[in-house]
DNA sequence: AATACGGGGGC
DNA sequence: GCCCCAGTATT
């Protein structure tokens, strides 16, 4: 550190007179801005973008207005509600941590530093940005945005993603805090980010900062923050699994519970197996089931993080009534109708409720659903079925 | 320190 | 297609 930090207060001084001006003021977790919703905003931003975030906090809330009506719900109906947001685990240890509030904090949301550190799924970050923009409280947060904003301004250099240079930022963002006023703050300095400090273009020209910013001094804005290192060449892996559409007499579709962790943990999801396998052998094993008059659907494309994966719809209806004795309980399982399915009344991932929402709809000349809110997934070129014959 | 975890949106 | 996005937990 050779070049002395350019002045803390004069930071943040510039950054609230343009949040007073050009900030939002109108993000539904900010009226009223108690630590319940700020909570349960900053989670559900965790990784995900605020307009994707607005209808779910909005829906959310809806149906658990507090933190004991949270604690108080079955964790399938929070599941249910999280549903197509991604990144489950938010949601189990969100649940997690209102029971836990109520057990430790009598149902208060702590204003402790430490004590909201210990909640499952709440971080430095997190933990810092619930207090401070619920209780005005003097912590520092650093998020993506503000990752972004504070290399650039400060010239820190790296990929965030290294521990040096993460605790580098971590300390040029307490450094800036200023005395007062740290619930404005800290959505300004999420605002700036999201905003005029953008990844690609940023506005430099309407940025408060840009006097002694350093990457704009500098013309470097476009290599700050450092990107992580180019992984070698990994070609994401492909699967493929048949997806077994089991429907009863009367249309219902045979679902199973996904086991707690891993992809989609918690949801509800028809029997996926993977295509090297028997499919007729596992259906049989797992539920005791055989089908009939069994027919393949266009593929599912589905595309995680770290893999591809292809998912063939094997629709068939049972070869003979599910006799209650026959249906095995080792796998948690429930009978659903396509609609119920589309309608949101179990947590489904969401390639699966597109496809539910396809299979229920009615269809029109071209063959595509007529329900305009449906989105067809992105798929590679002419996908292959194989036969499902086994 | 590295990896797992989902889905939407921009370009 | 590819990359990014208001991170945390696990190994």
């Amino acid at each position: 550190m050779s070049l002395p930090m350019p002045d803390a207060d004069s930071f943040a001084r510039r950054l609230l007179a343009w949040f007073d001006v050009h900030g939002r003021h109108d993000l539904p977790w900010q009226h009223p801005r108690t630590a319940y919703r700020v909570w349960l905003s900053e989670v559900m931003l965790q990784q995900t973008q605020v307009a994707a975030v607005i209808p779910y906090f909005e829906r959310f809330l809806g149906r658990f207005p507090d933190l004991r009506s949270l604690a108080a719900a079955p964790g399938e109906e929070v599941m249910r509600y999280w549903a197509g947001l991604g990144y489950y685990a938010r949601a189990r240890n969100l649940h997690a941590a209102a029971r836990a509030v109520v057990e430790r904090h009598g149902g208060e949301f702590p204003s402790d530093y430490a004590a909201v550190l210990a909640l499952p799924g709440i971080g430095r970050s997190t933990a810092g940005a619930i207090l401070a923009q619920a209780h005005g409280q003097r912590h520092a947060i650093l998020d993506g945005n503000v990752k972004r904003v504070l290399a650039r301004w400060a010239g820190i250099a790296g990929w965030p993603g290294e521990t040096a240079v993460a605790e580098q930022l971590w300390a040029c963002s307490e450094r800036l805090l200023p005395a007062t006023r740290l619930a404005d703050y800290t959505q300004a300095l999420m605002d700036l980010g999201a905003s005029l400090c953008s990844a690609r273009k940023p506005r430099c020209g309407d940025c408060p900062l840009a006097a002694d910013c350093r990457a704009h001094l500098e013309g470097r804005t476009a290599e700050l923050p450092g990107a992580k290192p180019k992984a070698k060449k990994k070609a994401r892996p492909q699967r493929e699994a048949w997806l077994i559409v089991a429907s009863d007499a009367q249309g219902r579709w045979l679902l199973e519970q996904r086991p707690g962790a891993g992809i989609w943990g918690g949801l509800w999801c028809p029997p996926v197996v993977d295509l090297a396998e028997d499919w007729a052998a596992a259906l049989y094993q797992r539920h005791g089931l055989r089908l009939a008059a069994v027919q393949t659907d266009t593929p599912i494309d589905h595309a995680f993080s770290h893999y591809d994966l292809r998912l063939h719809p094997l629709r068939g209806r049972l070869a003979e009534p599910a006799a209650a004795e026959a249906l095995r309980e080792s796998v948690p399982h429930a009978w659903h109708q396509p609609a119920e399915l589309s309608a949101g009344v179990v947590a489904l991932p969401a390639p699966i409720a597109r496809y539910a929402e396809r299979q229920a709809a009615p269809t029109d000349l071209l063959g595509q659903t007529a329900l305009a809110s449906v989105r067809r997934p992105r798929r590679r070129a002419a996908p292959k079925t194989p036969s499902p014959a086994s």
